[in-house]
DNA sequence: TACATATTGGAGTGTACGCTCCATTTCTGC
DNA sequence: GCAGAAATGGAGCGTACACTCCAATATGTA
């Protein structure tokens, strides 16, 4: 829809805005009006450029989604502690993208399209961990290292939630705890 | 407000029905009309029984909050299998408010006074956990007990997020690794 | 039975929302 | 520099929402 280098900077500013309120005020915090304000932008110029206000709101949660695996080509030669440290980064660090993440899975109970996406990404994830597991200990059966990886996967969700809602959470402390020592002495 | 009979009936007809809702399409599904359709009465009928329709969403999420609970009197007698049994029961079993309380936690990630009030009602789990463990291992320093309990807790967060969305997903079977070989085999 | 008060349904109100329309301005290739 | 297309802001539209109001009716009490 954007042909002009203007119309893709506002095409920008309006997906920083819908980033923005997403994160700090849940989805029902994204109005139109919130969007155009925050993006200084007229609601005509928006719907020059999206169809819709879901048409942002999805893009944005596309990138939420993604933004979990950090290297989702990386054909697999993280540790265990390489990927949980990764996780804790993004929950931890400043991008809004982890809280929308999370506010994203809540929704997923009740929105089947999204519960979709989040499984599938899910899924993949606990492939990963299950390939460091097998690399951390190779003599594991593949389903016991599946096994595993579910439950550290589950543990780093919940763990993100209560940092999320309790900023005086540690959450780095409490995820070492899910390595197995021959990780954790290795650091 | 409510003085007769007919009234108290009334209540808990919108009461169920709003569980109902929220548990099925979420927070942004329970509309009042869908209330007072549902419930079978009149918008007239349902303020004069709640001061507006927050009030009746606040009541069923307290439930939620307080049933993830079963028995918050308890001094602390539960095993560790136990407790996590409780868990998966309630997430796994047919009640909406299981479903209520995880989109609560989601939404707690934008509402401070809900993440306030979930926070609370999680620390009082964790140290019910802590507890356990301690029964379960007496030589376990309390520090580390609680750090077990809370990733305890964190992961079965974690698995019921999961299982609420995929339905195919065991929870029963994987919150069973989280216990101690100790606790698994006396099962 | 008679009275006071609680309960009822639903038409009506104000508001906030997503979105359209369009006259005006800005941009870019030639 | 010009022409044609893209970008812009904002007034205005239709709709869905939470909530009010009230006349009619049901309920409990003495």
């Amino acid at each position: 829809m954007a042909r002009y280098r203007v119309g893709l900077e506002t095409r920008e500013r309006i997906l920083a805005a819908t980033r923005r309120l997403l994160s700090e005020f849940g989805i029902e915090g994204v109005t139109l009006k919130a969007i155009t304000d925050q993006a200084r932008v007229g609601a005509g110029s928006f719907y020059n450029l999206f169809d819709s206000k879901d048409d942002a709101v999805f893009e944005v949660v596309r990138e939420a989604i993604d933004a979990v695996d950090p290297d989702p080509a990386g054909v697999g030669s993280d540790s265990l502690a390489d990927l949980v440290d990764a996780f804790v980064a993004f929950m931890t660090g400043s991008s809004p993208i982890a809280r929308i993440y999370l506010q994203l899975a809540g929704r997923g109970l009740t929105d089947p399209a999204i519960a979709a996406r989040v499984l599938r990404s899910h899924r993949r994830r606990v492939e990963r961990f299950a390939d460091a597991w097998q690399r951390e200990e190779p003599q594991l059966p593949p389903e016991e290292a599946e096994r595993r990886a579910e439950l550290m996967l589950a543990a780093l969700t919940g763990l993100g939630m209560t940092t999320l809602m309790d900023p005086s959470f540690d959450m780095r402390r409490h995820a070492q705890g899910l390595l197995p020592a021959s990780a954790t002495a290795a650091r």
